[in-house]
DNA sequence: ATGGTTGTTTTACAA
């Protein structure tokens, strides 16, 4: 089974690309960020004629998460539980039948941070964090696979960016970033890329700026975290780099994680 | 070299 997780910047302004890379690869699973739309917006019926059934948690503008899975999931929950008063759609999380029982994936955006001295950002974001740590803690006690997938906005290590002097004060790269991922990562989560590779310079994101993609200037945020009971089941990853060269690219690619839940 | 780009029912802001 392969899952993967792809923030796309823009649902509408990537239709094309969308459609291109799911006839191309068949992920099984797709958790996608940034679609930057409202539920009524989001092309359904275009992802249903490939074959996806399709559940949105959409904003007007702004942020947005989605699952498309070639099976219907049986549960969605939306939005990441701890802050009722959290109006940003950055979480969808859904529960999928295998044939040895059942696998939750959650779709995350986390949020950006930046600029870090900013009152409201930055805290959000660590709050943020430590909310999906609480939820992730009480969704390990099911015992189950569990795949939380997204784009992060965490490099995790300095040799997940081109130049981590570049990253020293961004509110992707600060030491309390870090840690708050490395206190997730110590609930028992696997990073899905780095138990599969010693690969460096291994980027998911490389800036529409400065011509960052030509220089391999990029950054590794997109992240599969795995419950045990999923790494047990990790084959493989792939990170699709070959997407950020077509035409009209997010500045994200697909990362993948290949299962065997059989 | 203090630049550069993309998306959004935009005209500022987030990334």
């Amino acid at each position: 089974m392969k899952i993967a997780t792809w923030n796309i910047n823009g649902v509408k302004a990537r239709l094309d690309n969308l459609r291109q890379w799911l006839t191309d690869s068949q992920p099984d699973i797709v958790c996608l960020q940034e679609i930057k739309s409202v539920d009524e917006g989001f092309p359904r019926l275009e992802i249903e004629a490939l074959g996806y059934h399709v559940e949105t948690h959409g904003q007007k503008g702004f942020n947005g998460v989605a699952l498309l899975s070639k099976i219907r999931p049986d549960e969605i929950l939306r939005g990441l539980p701890g802050d009722d008063g959290d109006e940003q759609s950055r979480y969808i999380e859904g529960v999928f039948s295998v044939p040895r029982g059942a696998i939750r994936v959650a779709s995350i955006y986390l949020p950006n941070g930046n600029p870090p001295e900013d009152p409201v950002k930055y805290p959000y974001k660590l709050s943020w964090m430590e909310r999906l740590r609480q939820h992730a803690r009480n969704c390990l006690l099911l015992e189950e696979p569990l795949i939380l997938a997204g784009d992060y906005n965490v490099i995790p290590e300095p040799h997940d960016c081109f130049d981590p002097a570049v990253w020293a004060t961004d509110a992707l790269f600060l030491p309390e970033t870090r840690a708050a991922f490395r206190r997730l990562e110590n609930l028992g989560l696997v990073d899905a890329v780095r138990a599969t590779t010693d690969a460096t310079k291994l980027y998911s994101f490389w800036d529409y700026q400065a011509g960052a993609w030509q220089k391999n200037n990029g950054i590794r945020i997109d992240h599969l975290l795995l419950a045990p009971e999923a790494a047990d089941r990790l084959k493989a990853t792939a990170i699709e780099k070959h997407v950020r060269a077509w035409e009209k690219p997010s500045d994200h690619v697909p990362v993948v994680g290949l299962f065997d839940f059989n």
